[in-house]
DNA sequence: TCATTACATCATGATGTAATGATACGTTCC
DNA sequence: GGAACGTATCATTACATCATGATGTAATGA
């Protein structure tokens, strides 16, 4: 009787947490906040490899975060949404508010994360 | 140059997008929507083994997301913040949306996803 | 055509993570 | 005390995923 949430859309959910589940890609989304970019411009931006960068925007690309649109030689990639950035904007917040919590998570692995200073500006 | 959102800051918001990048994860999150339940409630309602839930609970409370309170031999675990509900709420308004792109992208795996009856309101 | 540039894809290795069964811990009741 | 119950933890296994280097593909220009 209590069936709203089916299982195909908690799938479609966790994929698209997915796709914002990691560094990289979260720093590819930022870098777009300022407008489109190619794929090189992106790389250098966040300081990944070609390939790597790549293969995280082909990821975002498949779930509907980005967009690409080639000219000439060049791809340049753009949010596909508005909405994700307040996506990003919410989720940065309750990080502000649980960080202690978040950082204390010592269930993932913890890439390279040097120290917080509180610093949530 | 200059990121514009420090490394750890990312790293945090990836956790916090990790801890809810699992459809097991989801359904808990679901179930506890209406409430706080027990664990066995908990396993009962999302059809995975206690053990397997346990695991979870452990993973959403150390990252902020749920809090636990024991009562006799139950523990007893609860959202911990209506912000949570908010996010849950965005990503879904974002899946409907762009649920043809997510449903095309097969880059991560489509887990088995547990049957879930949870309820939406 | 050939070379160069920009990007995508493939194969691989290293690491991370979810699910399971067995077991330990804590509480309640006899 | 001892048994039953609810929950947490451990070790194991299977699988997923990130990053890298090598290679492939498309587009521009000489």
């Amino acid at each position: 009787m209590t069936l709203a949430v089916s299982s195909e859309l908690l799938a479609l959910r966790a994929k698209l947490f997915r796709g914002l589940a990691d560094p990289s890609r979260l720093a590819i989304l930022e870098a777009l906040r300022d407008g489109p970019r190619t794929v090189g411009d992106l790389a250098a931006h966040v300081g990944l490899q070609q390939p790597n960068v790549s293969n995280h925007l082909s990821c975002l690309r498949e779930c509907g975060l980005v967009s690409s649109a080639q000219q000439g030689r060049y791809v340049h990639y753009r949010l596909s949404d508005g909405r994700i950035t307040t996506l990003l904007g919410l989720a940065d917040t309750m990080v502000a508010e649980v960080a202690r919590g978040v950082y204390a998570c010592t269930r993932y692995a913890e890439t390279d994360t040097p120290q917080v200073e509180g610093s949530l500006s």
